[in-house]
DNA sequence: CTGAAAGCGCTTACAG
DNA sequence: CTGAAAGCGCTTACAG
């Protein structure tokens, strides 16, 4: 480890000054209790010598005294997409109007979630936002929201307890979606998924579930060989769309577990001479702006306003509050957005 | 601000298992100079207590005491992008092998650069990765890197001094970009740049410096309608790329300073009838893996290795000596990749 | 108006 | 083998 080569502490400022550390201190935060602030003469001593030595604050001994840390965090799974995007852009806007920083953590694998979940544990931030499919213990979060840590949950499950929750409705907007493709009497109805979605009971898994399920309301069997791992890389979609169209029994509808996945899917239709959506109907699932882009503009399911400013206004009510706050349920609820790809 | 409402400490552990401190945190820790462990009896008291209560150690003091966090920062300009994401996923994996914790530091706007800059100042992080376009002083850098911050810095033009620089050469990639335009003939070529690119003297501008540069040698007029701010804007791009071809005049190429907008150029050409790259030869920068699934595949510039082993590897270098090492300069460059849409 | 002092929670040489 | 004690850098009631 490298050795801290002498980092000035406000005991150096002092002395530089001839002042106290508690003058420093004073200078430094701007705040004293309701007294007057230090006059302009030590103020400027005090000042110079900062400069002179390039002071800087050190966060560990401010926020073990402060009793906080001034620092949220946004947790989600990765890849980013430009709604995690956008919402670590809107804390941080909240947050640097009230001089706080954002961390955004994102989490790929579980074993990197563990180490995420120290940030959280260890109070390493005062609140943060957790994005869906980040693999939590409701237990844990109960302890953590009675511990202080300020939190708001996306989650269509949890139950509110100590901490907000953000209903998405997402099981029933994936399942409007696949009933869309029946109700226009597809049969032959290809999943693109996350791979291992089949293995892990998460709630990510929500989508393969919403599938099955509406197949299986109607009577319709299950192929396995429909069901294809490929909705993180836009590649293998790529691919495996085109292969399937190739098949003496092609699909007559997709339905993508990510947009990106989707977008591809129309993309290979396209280049394999297949008509969107007469020869092959396409859905996504999550509403990224990139879908109105396409030709034809992609149906999908996802959260129409692309503004989390409730959410991210609640985390710095939670934040602000002297008292804990009651528990709120809030609705970003996803709906079915029927465009032209299906 | 809600009172922290009783957060155990290692105090009431000791007390609840009628201990010291200093075992606690021997046992909790697992480290003990050079001597024994607590033998098992005492361990499982601890551990009870730790248990009953959920007590979780707490950042703040710990940091304060061992002169470090623990946790390294991943510095990159919004949105993120699958080199971010990769990057930040390659960290996770080595730094979760040490038992350290990563936290992403997306940067959208100077506002918040100065809240992000704080993490590094104020010692909230023991080492940090800095993409390009990070406005940061360098002279600040230089302090940072005195003060014993591990830091490894993506930049074309700063030089090592404390820290680490990986060259990428961008400059050169992108004059390769557009020359490869020119020398296919090409005298009427457009540019999707970034919004504000002209007004911000940036590395980032450095695209768009390229892109005139290059024109200028080769003695082309430069047109400010070909020059249009949408290249960070799915939507914008596409539109204006439309917009481009039915002008009496069209250009006959485009730049973008983004692949994401390119790909968008392309899909704006082949609605619009008119074939890439025949009739729009289209180059975008950046190689991001989606520009491999477009038809045709699209010519950028960019690192061709999607893997950042080798600087990650040195961050972590830096961290573990026990003695400031000497500069690095390391090398990812930039290549101009001619695929099939100019 | 300013400074001495306590203490936030932890780790770690050191004494017993 | 275990505990008492010091101290990391800061902030803040409190005494002067």
């Amino acid at each position: 480890m490298t050795e801290p080569p002498d980092r000035p502490t406000q005991r150096d400022i002092a002395r530089r000054a001839g002042v106290s550390t508690a003058t420093v201190s004073y200078v430094l935060s701007g705040r004293r209790g309701g007294a007057k602030p230090p006059p302009e003469e030590t103020r400027r001593r005090v000042l110079r010598a900062v400069a002179e030595v390039g002071y800087q604050v050190d966060h560990a001994g401010r926020s073990l005294r402060r009793r906080r840390s001034d620092l949220v965090a946004l947790m989600y799974p990765a890849p980013s997409s430009p709604w995690s995007d956008r919402l670590a852009e809107q804390m941080q806007e909240s947050a640097a109007e009230r001089g706080l920083g954002v961390v955004a953590l994102p989490m790929s694998g579980a074993s990197t979630g563990e180490a995420l979940l120290r940030v959280l544990r260890e109070r390493y931030v005062d609140g943060a936002v957790l994005l869906p499919d980040c693999p939590l213990d409701p237990a844990e979060l109960t302890v953590l929201a009675r511990q202080g840590l300020a939190l708001v949950v996306f989650d269509d499950d949890l139950d509110p307890d100590g901490f907000d929750v953000v209903r998405q409705d997402r099981a029933r907007a994936c399942r409007a979606a696949v009933e869309h493709l029946v109700a226009a009497g597809h049969r032959r109805i290809a999943y693109l998924g996350h791979p291992g979605e089949d293995r892990r009971r998460t709630a990510r898994s929500v989508k393969l579930r919403s599938y099955r399920r509406v197949l299986r309301e109607h009577g319709i069997g299950l192929s396995a060989d429909l069901v294809l791992p490929v909705a993180d890389s836009r590649r293998d979609a790529y691919a495996a769309v085109r292969e399937l169209l190739q098949r003496p029994d092609p699909p007559t509808a997709v339905v993508s577990a990510t947009d990106r996945a989707a977008i591809d899917a129309v993309w290979a239709a396209r280049d394999h001479g297949t008509p969107v959506p007469e020869g092959l109907a396409v859905t996504g699932i999550g509403n990224i702006p990139e879908g109105l882009v396409i030709t034809p503009a992609l149906t999908t399911v996802g959260a129409r306003e692309f503004d989390f400013s409730a959410q991210v206004a609640r985390l710095f009510d939670r934040l602000d509050a002297s008292a804990p706050l009651p528990d709120a349920e809030m609705s970003a609820r996803w709906e079915l957005i029927v465009r032209d790809s299906a």
